[in-house]
DNA sequence: AACGTCACAGCAAGCGCTTTCTATGTACGG
DNA sequence: CCGTACATAGAAAGCGCTTGCTGTGACGTT
């Protein structure tokens, strides 16, 4: 019923052999008869059985690109460059790879059984993007997981996901540390002396950094952080919304709010204006990513951009092959602090 | 040196047909020599080769998701409803699937391309998302491909995509052109009689549709439409921006503008602002999608939501053959005007 | 004129799994 | 006590492709 390699060759006067080595083109065919093989190809209308293929190369074209949330453009960013360099169809890359996005949701368990998933198919490379969970046992056996594929000639590459040695992946980490507390310390510089601080979920590994960084910047500065001031919640607006709301009912006194990514700044920026206030008159607010509705936001928010962009794309040149690893297979990639309207010194 | 189900076999005393068969839990196996095998599979830490079984099998656990552009919320968001139902790893469909989104940033031929690698791979089925190139060769490739893939057994489904007749698709397609007339209609009734549009890539079918509803509210009040009014760009903020000037200059007596969708109406926001117009008082300005940020702009933005989410549920459902396609392989979903703070009655 | 050298093409052995068909052991009715 | 039925396990034949090795003419060399 479909047609197979044999059929061509049987049309093409050729052994299968032959077929094979024209449509792999790695091995010296004479023009003539690749032009024979071609037009059966075409005739049929023949298609490349993958599985049959990858079994007996033992190689796969799949890429996998695993991101923890896909209708969050911050991952959609990476993921688009990532993939752009990957090749896939039309991608500068000359075999064409099936660069595909997995969406684990934040999930460890998820997450693990994509890996396995990518394993399972032999997939040529796998990119992880954005932070990782901190809780151990799936540390442990993500990374061995991870290990595995790397062993078995799977390229991981992690983006914009803190190192993790001992695994064989090459690292391209961001500084969500000193973004955070570049960002602060901005705050402090006008003035502000009362932050609040919205974190994202607990267990990961950006939170913790933007929180460390946003707590360093005090520190330097000598200002005493008070409890009630940080609240966690999801990396989305309405949990930026409702923390917003938290931190007024804790101290209405606050004169910035700092947030752990744009759009909970974005809830945080709503809520602030349903409650009253003026921004940045009244509160400054200030995010984390820069992605590209912040600045269309009235007002413009200050944020601090993160290149994921850029970042992707090396992590997919990376993965193909195509870019050495940055040595000891760790970079760090910096934010740049985006001055905007949404910050300003505090009033009085 | 990669463990096989022969190793398997072989440390559990039994043959690969069983090993195999306690897999896929298809044919009955002894509790006893099933909890062997699986304590094998566990002590040896096995991994299915995926191409060998599909080869054997004949098929596959891949389900392909093709999007426009991944870096754009509206189809992010489609992506991960889609990709939810599909199951996956954690998903509530039983057997792991791996679902994966590729990225055709709306060329063509890496449409087709993509489409020939999953059919390579013989995928379980297909989602296409967004709407289609009119271009008529590639439309007809495109169907060609549709068709085989479908009689290949593999499942096609569109979503948010007019439907293809002929090709066995079934369409789960957008009002555009409803949702844009009643949008328009909406602004009519306030009292704009000038108003400017913004219009997406000529060659989308989306793009279109929209237009077609736009000027279908313009015939139904009698208003004649300037040829000026009009203004093509791509679906993105930067081309808002620019159409924005564009139409001003054009005719500075406009008192409304209607975006193709909602990233162009940010843009055409920030045109305006920074040619100190306001919003609404001096023009109005409408999107189309009503993506997360809409609501979250100043003034919020008055948009047609479309069920995007939803949609893709659905879409997710049908090709994973949970939900039966609608009658006739085809059904419309239509958007819903959200009226918000960006559009008034025209001033005067 | 005899003989390496090439440039191609074909043979055939798998790649690791699924599945049909067959064999074995056990339970049971007559 | 034997024949039949049932439950379970194994043997083996592929699935469609790749690739190392083996021809086989056509050339160029001495």
């Amino acid at each position: 019923m479909t047609v197979t390699l044999a059929d061509v060759a049987a049309r093409a006067q050729v052994s299968p052999a032959t077929v094979s080595r024209v449509l792999n083109g790695n091995y010296p065919v004479a023009a003539s008869t690749r032009e024979r093989v071609l037009k059966a190809v075409d005739e049929l209308d023949y298609v490349l059985n993958g599985p049959a293929s990858a079994l007996a190369a033992a190689t796969s074209d799949l890429v996998g690109i695993l991101v923890n949330d896909i209708a969050d453009p911050f991952f959609g960013i990476m993921a688009s460059a990532i993939q752009g360099e990957i090749g896939g169809p039309g991608g500068r890359a000359g075999g064409e790879r099936l660069a595909v996005v997995c969406n684990t949701g934040g999930s460890p368990e998820r997450e693990l059984t994509y890996l396995t998933l990518l394993q399972r198919q032999r997939a040529a490379a796998v990119v992880l993007t954005g932070g990782a969970i901190e809780d151990a046992p799936h540390k442990a056996a993500t990374d061995a997981k991870l290990r595995k594929l790397a062993d078995a000639g799977t390229r991981v590459v992690l983006c914009g996901r803190p190192q993790a040695p001992e695994t064989g992946a090459i690292a391209l980490t961001f500084d969500n540390r000193g973004g955070g507390q570049e960002l602060t310390e901005h705050l402090i510089g006008l003035g502000h002396r009362r932050l609040g601080y919205i974190a994202g979920p607990q267990e990961r590994t950006t939170t913790r950094h933007r929180l460390e960084g946003h707590r360093a910047a005090l520190a330097a500065h000598g200002i005493e952080e008070d409890p009630r001031w940080t609240v966690h919640g999801q990396y989305d607006r309405r949990s930026g919304y409702e923390a917003t709301l938290e931190l007024l009912r804790r101290d209405p006194s606050l004169t910035a709010v700092v947030a752990a990514n744009d759009s909970v700044a974005l809830g945080a920026c709503a809520a602030l204006r349903d409650s009253g206030r003026r921004i940045p008159d009244d509160v400054s607010v200030a995010g984390f990513d820069d992605l590209p509705f912040s600045i269309d936001v009235v007002p413009a928010l200050t944020t601090v951009r993160l290149p994921l962009a850029e970042a992707g794309a090396r992590a997919g040149r990376i993965a193909m092959g195509r870019e050495e690893a940055p040595p000891g297979g760790i970079a760090v990639v910096r934010g740049e602090l985006m001055v905007r309207g949404s910050v300003a010194g505090p009033r009085g």
